[in-house]
DNA sequence: CGGGCGTTTGAAAACTGTCAATGCTAGTGG
DNA sequence: CCACTAGCATTGACAGTTTTCAAACGCCCG
């Protein structure tokens, strides 16, 4: 919400070089771009930006997770993506936007880097393979939305759920013993937002695959044990 | 799906100067697009280019209608929009990808210019307006997919298509006396496809709306009498 | 004028949501 | 270090919208 002071220390190069905006610049191109951000760390649950405000800065997330949700007139949120460590967001100038069209908030602790919307310009003009990267980036974001709506408009919530589970640990799964594990602290509810069903549907849903031993969850917590067989429970 | 031909005649300059991704161009320059445009004219019901296929062309939508779809593994179709003349479509290089992420087919006969996707570039760097414009489009594309999430995961059948309805109305309605009729033919399969329901849920509900007056239908026509009622039962 | 395709309608079944109540966990503060 | 509590999760019973299945109708185009 209130604007993103710069820290003292200068950032490290190494922070950008990496990234595939970023990632055909020269030393010197980087500096530049990194003596123009801001740096902000974010609790959990911290909204980044809002829904239909203007689109005054752009971001580079750099640790931790966050979440894209729209809030409907009475309240309901659906959340529309999880966007991992290393790529861009509050693009709104990408699709030609003032406002940003979602809410971004953050699922973990995160840090992420910004700029002001008024550089975007330069950026795309200046800086060899930003322009295409960031449109990839868009790509991506579109097809994932594009199959949540045929997901939602030809399948049963039971395979909604995997479908979405199935995602996350692919996107963001951190492997661990006898299993793989949502990176980020995930409730019943944030799943039911995001596969347009209730909380009460996901618990049950996930209690039966805890029998059958397919996931193992606790509180906030889920592990994957078997994908082959959730990917079999996703289709239809 | 075969490449299209240059028609023999040359092409008049007044069919792009009002649209919005060439509207500041000079005369000379649309000459120059015109030159390198092919023509074309498809039935309805004919297939524009198909979901997966290689993006090679680029299209310019003169006349007519085109629904976007999507195809599931199963056979069932999810409409993503519709397209009105006037607008660009296959614009895959937009976002950073190189084949088709849906299969565009016409709702009635229509005309439609298109140019080889190797021109996007030239496009973008040359024609002040065009990159703008076309990202434009598709801000707003991806704005009305993110609202079909919404109403999808938020609302009722009923609503959905009341919203549906609304917004065929709005983008594609044309006045006629007592009310507004969509502009093509559209069956209750296809209103189905673009609400997530069946054709049997939505026949109801349009008798039922036919009963109260807020609409009037004949196979493949369907007009609003009454759009404020509509708003109305389109709220939850 | 015929038939195909779009449409209508009824009845029954099925998912899934709603309501309600309780149990549990993890973090907080004394 | 332990008790407390707020938020998260579980579960049963029930209701209701919506789909599914089936059958028949009727408008339009060729």
């Amino acid at each position: 919400m209130d604007a993103p002071k710069p820290t003292l220390p200068r950032l490290d190069e190494s922070l950008l070089t990496h990234l595939p905006p970023f990632s055909r610049l020269e030393r010197r191109q980087i500096r530049t771009v990194l003596d123009q951000a801001s740096v902000r760390r974010y609790d959990a649950g911290a909204h980044i930006f809002e829904e239909g405000a203007p689109a005054d800065r752009f971001y580079m997330l750099l640790d931790g997770y966050v979440r894209v949700v729209r809030i409907t007139a009475t309240g309901e949120q659906v959340t529309a993506l999880h966007i991992p460590a290393g790529q861009l967001l509050g693009i709104a100038k990408a699709i030609g936007r003032e406002t940003y069209p979602a809410t971004a908030m953050t699922a973990t602790e995160a840090l992420a880097l910004s700029w002001p919307t008024r550089l975007w310009d330069d950026f795309v003009a200046t800086y060899d393979g930003f322009a295409t990267e960031t449109y990839k980036t868009v790509g991506q974001r579109v097809g994932e939305m594009n199959t949540r709506v045929v997901e939602m408009a030809t399948q049963q919530v039971e395979q909604r759920v995997a479908n979405a589970l199935l995602r996350l640990v692919n996107q963001t799964g951190r492997k661990v013993e006898d299993g793989i594990e949502i990176d980020f602290p995930i409730t019943r509810q944030d799943l039911s937002e995001l596969t347009a069903t209730t909380l009460h549907t996901v618990s049950r849903l996930l209690s039966a695959w805890e029998k059958l031993g397919l996931v193992e969850s606790r509180r906030k917590r889920i592990k994957v044990r078997d994908p082959h067989a959730l990917v079999v429970l996703a289709q239809p």
